[in-house]
DNA sequence: ATAGTCAGTTAAATATATCTTATCTGAGTG
DNA sequence: CACTCAGATAAGATATATTTAACTGACTAT
């Protein structure tokens, strides 16, 4: 029995037709006449030696050997058209798509999107914010940052800053609980999106690493960062942010960390792309204006004093 | 930019000069002239508006382009050339291929072998011991016969017979130890091939559900169930053997199982295929064929008590 | 040096595959 | 009973793929 590949335009267009389940819709989708894919799919009947699809009075439906070939035919058409949109990215030096998390999204990227735009106007950056991690070729994503801690395979990636926790608040709440102490007191805002840390880095967490003996009164908790610190930035209570996702709002004075000690985290943000993909001229330029908008907030984290996270 | 997919033929013809890194090896594979192939070559780069491979001197390599799009490529055919394959297989009613580990090849497939052979003279059997699992469409696979306990996602899936273990040992080897307690002075074969299972079905686990309190003394241990079975039948020593494995060597005499006192075990052997494949000729036949076989040494089963296996 | 070889390119002719238009079939539908 | 819908088929037109044969440019070995 020949190993070798039948046609592959019969193949492909198989795959649309058993998509489908329809010749015509198929015919439509390639944009043929419904007679061209009635002899590509006869072509690659013959071939076979045997049916494919049982016609019936207004619909078809797949013989066994048809059902046999279509998951794997539409798998890999699929995986060819993914390679050849990373392919054609390649070409492509204006456009970026760059997916992250939602609080990365909203508390990093979104606040100085403008400052990109405005150094880079010949790039038009789009952005695809998940939770869900995205194949690159497959979705169509040229840059990911994502919070974890690598190796990955056959990427590049670049660390970004050390990352750690400390309380936050508006300023007027500072005023209010000058000691860590006095947190006792204060509604603490529960982020419950990097309870997959090792070591935690929650509240139980930081009090330990402070020795301050306190039994907090927890309010509120999310499940995602950025809603945590949006509660914190409206008067709700103390947060425990991640460096990344409250500097802007602690370099703005929009938040406050009245505490100087904060508890360094083992994961970091990382900035990811394909190997290879890091020269393309507008991933520089993203990566290096990254680099520099984490240049420009370093002074607040260096006023920090980091706590040890593994003090019992 | 378009996203629909360049000629596949020229795609095909870069995947094959990308995996040889040579035009000339490519359009041998692909049995055309290098002219041929060139132009394929040259007509995706049009359609990509770029190079996709550098020419050198002697050699080609990959451009960033086709770096991208090379590994995609290969899997995307590779996807394509096993749905195929499965097809084709659906039409073949000669030949059927089975996989199954080492120690269901060795004791139950291999001695039964020319029984099925004269059953069904017309079918073509063909094996592929291996422990690693297989993948039907792309291994080529028919039928598979695996330890464990499903579900399994997408395939036809038949139990066969409730599984246990028992001690064995060769005949003369019975005469000397009457008893349970007096394999303590025996030398106890090892099994480490079922390891995973939970309940464990090992040594100790059988003498706990006898409630027989011995200290063992542990002679070789085995990574492969068959040789452990081997080295029992070799007059090593005894060996807890699972029934599908050594209801043979009973049943024909070469061990005996003088306590009749079996511990069962959380796996069977299942009968596995690709949905729909089920119904193919030399499927049922061979699926009845094991069913009989199955049947013909229930016998010997018929007469162990099962113990409990969560007896402390 | 200089001819030989190797890997890939190119032009022109040709073969093959693919697609279209137009017509046809046969089973439901109103 | 005409109508529609999904698909099949015939014949000619077009696009794609392939071959033969001649060419380039760099390394290799006398």
């Amino acid at each position: 029995m020949s190993t070798a590949l039948p046609p592959l335009t019969a193949l492909r267009a198989f795959d649309a037709a058993a998509r489908h389940m329809s010749f015509a819709k198929a015919a439509d989708e390639l944009n043929v006449t419904p007679a061209a894919l009635s002899f590509q799919i006869k072509s690659l009947e013959e071939h076979l030696g045997a049916p494919l699809f049982r016609r019936l009075n207004r619909a078809v439906e797949l013989t066994d050997a048809g059902r046999a070939l279509a998951p794997d035919a539409q798998a890999g058409f699929e995986t060819l058209t993914a390679g050849w949109r990373a392919a054609q990215r390649t070409q492509d030096h204006q456009s970026l798509i760059v997916t992250a998390g939602p609080a990365f999204t909203a508390k990093w990227l979104a606040p100085r999107l403008y400052d990109f735009a405005q150094a880079h106007p010949e790039i038009e950056l789009r952005f695809s914010a998940s939770l869900r991690i995205m194949d690159f070729n497959r979705d169509n994503i040229d840059v990911a940052i994502r919070f974890g801690t690598g190796p990955d395979e056959g990427l590049f990636a670049m660390e970004l800053v050390d990352e750690f926790v400390v309380p936050v608040m508006v300023p007027e709440m500072a005023a209010r609980y000058p000691t860590p102490e006095d947190l006792a007191q204060a509604t603490l805002i529960i982020d419950n999106s990097i309870d997959f840390l090792s070591p935690p880095a929650n509240w139980d967490a930081w009090f330990r690493a402070m020795k301050v003996n306190v039994t907090p009164s927890y309010g509120p908790a999310f499940s995602q960062a950025d809603h945590a610190i949006d509660a914190a930035l409206a008067g709700v209570g103390v947060a425990l942010g991640r460096r990344a996702l409250v500097i802007k709002d602690l370099s703005d004075g929009r938040l406050v960390a009245p505490y100087p000690y904060a508890l360094p985290v083992s994961g970091r943000f990382r900035f990811l792309c394909p190997e290879g993909a890091e020269t393309r001229p507008q991933i520089v330029a993203f990566r290096n204006w990254i680099l520099e908008e984490v240049a420009k907030t370093s002074h607040v984290a260096d006023a920090m004093t980091m706590l040890d996270p593994f003090a019992s």
